[in-house]
DNA sequence: AATGCCAAAACTGTATACATGATCGTCGAT
DNA sequence: ATCGACGATCATGTATACAGTTTTGGCATT
């Protein structure tokens, strides 16, 4: 269930990537690795005991999912979007859910409901034990799989990915525990919405949902109309503060 | 202009591997290479002359923009796109689309109308001088050229990958001379609409031109209600010819 | 104390080697 | 003549070596 099924049938995985992927992602998006902290190929194929040719594999799919920053000759790095970057994001994963929204209403069946709302609990069970990062995953999983329902492969594919993206985006950008909001889970609207088969009443409800998303994730960082030097700034600082904390990966290499 | 300026500058480009990943891309969307005939590694190495760790990175990354299949431990091939998957990507193509119009619509500046023409009357000028191929790859263009109009640098990322696959899409279930059409060429709608800043009805011409580029695309495919074994057949005859033509890229490889 | 410069160390770019698993043709059995 | 098994060949999976570039840390200079 932690594994994304999808991609076990497609691409060229060999077993060993993919854990090595998972393992970098799932520490990227929970904050163990901070943006910025290097990520040497030597140390990496150290933790996982590979060679520096899988980990290259490997680095070369988190850059393509813009979890990691890696230009020629220098060390990859853990991206640090910008607010552009996240803006971007926010606004094709926009587009892309309303989309997914209008096949869903379009092929629903009852089981569908089901299914999500099986999903949701858990995420609130998560939730409610204060397992921020569980909820997080959950709410994620939420909107890959009704992407999925979507029955189009490719949509839910992209789907994924900015989900991925979209987390990465909370983590540096959003409060520490954004995912610990109390009062309704605003997917139960969602699913409402799709069950009562209005497509237009559901796109509305589905995009109000990715505004509050978006807010929330942007919350903090300033608001529309900063300038240039502002933003640099501010994510200078973040840089600093992440490559001060010691050589890369340190901690976890040393752990004797 | 050959080049896509846009990835040169991310990614881990070493620019050897960006020139052997070019050329594979035109050998296949051209039919050069037909869908199903055989990638190996050592042989494209060889053309390239480049180790295979170089030519596992391109065709990784042809792999992820579907033009190659890939599964592990069989030799990569020309990717042969299901009925299924083609309609899959013109789907999440259309909604994409439409995010591009509304964006460019709402930040329209004249001097897009001017870009915008010239490049379609590049594409004219190709079209008249029954240059289907290069007529093909300029209409794509426009596409690709509009979506950066929208200043959203990940949907024209996007946008770039899914006119690729419909372009091999074209080549593979398209009439063989699909870019010859004669009379008046579709993009002037879509500039015209665009220049009126009529969001709504800028993105429904926009639709109704992918209406058109599908149908185009999808013609002597099955239109809509086709049993699974017709179209299995129908591919596997289309496999056999890509695989009898002879050992794998001999064409290109023994050109002497 | 701050600035520049240089050599050592740290990493990446790429090729190559070796092991293992697929493929294809041939040969024997039915 | 067809079908099926077996081995040679081909191609991939992965590790490793070596060359070249960037980064780092210290030392001399201002």
């Amino acid at each position: 269930m932690l594994i994304t099924q999808s991609e076990a049938l497609m691409s060229r995985p060999s077993p060993r990537i993919d854990i090595a992927h998972e393992a970098l992602k799932q520490a990227i998006l929970e904050r163990a690795l901070l943006p910025g902290t290097k990520l040497p190929e030597d140390e990496i194929g150290a933790h996982f005991s590979m060679s520096r040719t899988l980990v290259r594999a490997v680095l070369a799919k988190l850059q393509s999912e813009g979890l990691v920053d890696a230009r020629p000759k220098r060390t990859a790095t853990v991206a640090q979007p910008t607010l552009e970057e996240a803006r971007d994001v926010f606004e094709v994963r926009r587009a892309l859910e309303s989309e997914v929204v209008r096949l869903v209403v379009k092929r629903w069946k009852p089981a569908f409901g089901a299914e999500l709302e099986g999903l949701m609990r858990e995420e609130d069970a998560a939730r409610l034990r204060h397992e921020g990062h569980v909820a997080g995953r959950l709410a994620g999983e939420f909107h890959i799989r009704l992407a999925k329902l979507s029955g189009n492969v490719l949509l839910e594919r992209y789907m994924s990915e900015l989900v991925t993206r979209c987390s990465l985006i909370l983590a540096v950008y959003g409060a520490p525990h954004v995912h610990d909001h109390t009062g309704g889970n605003e997917h139960t609207e969602i699913i409402a919405a799709l069950r009562a088969g209005d497509a237009a009443h559901a796109t509305a409800i589905m995009e109000a949902h990715m505004g509050d998303v978006e807010r929330r994730a942007l919350r903090g960082a300033d608001p529309a109309g900063a300038d240039a030097l502002g933003d640099v700034l501010s994510r200078y600082a973040g840089a600093i503060t992440a490559r001060d904390t010691a050589t890369p990966l340190r901690k976890v290499a040393k752990r004797k």
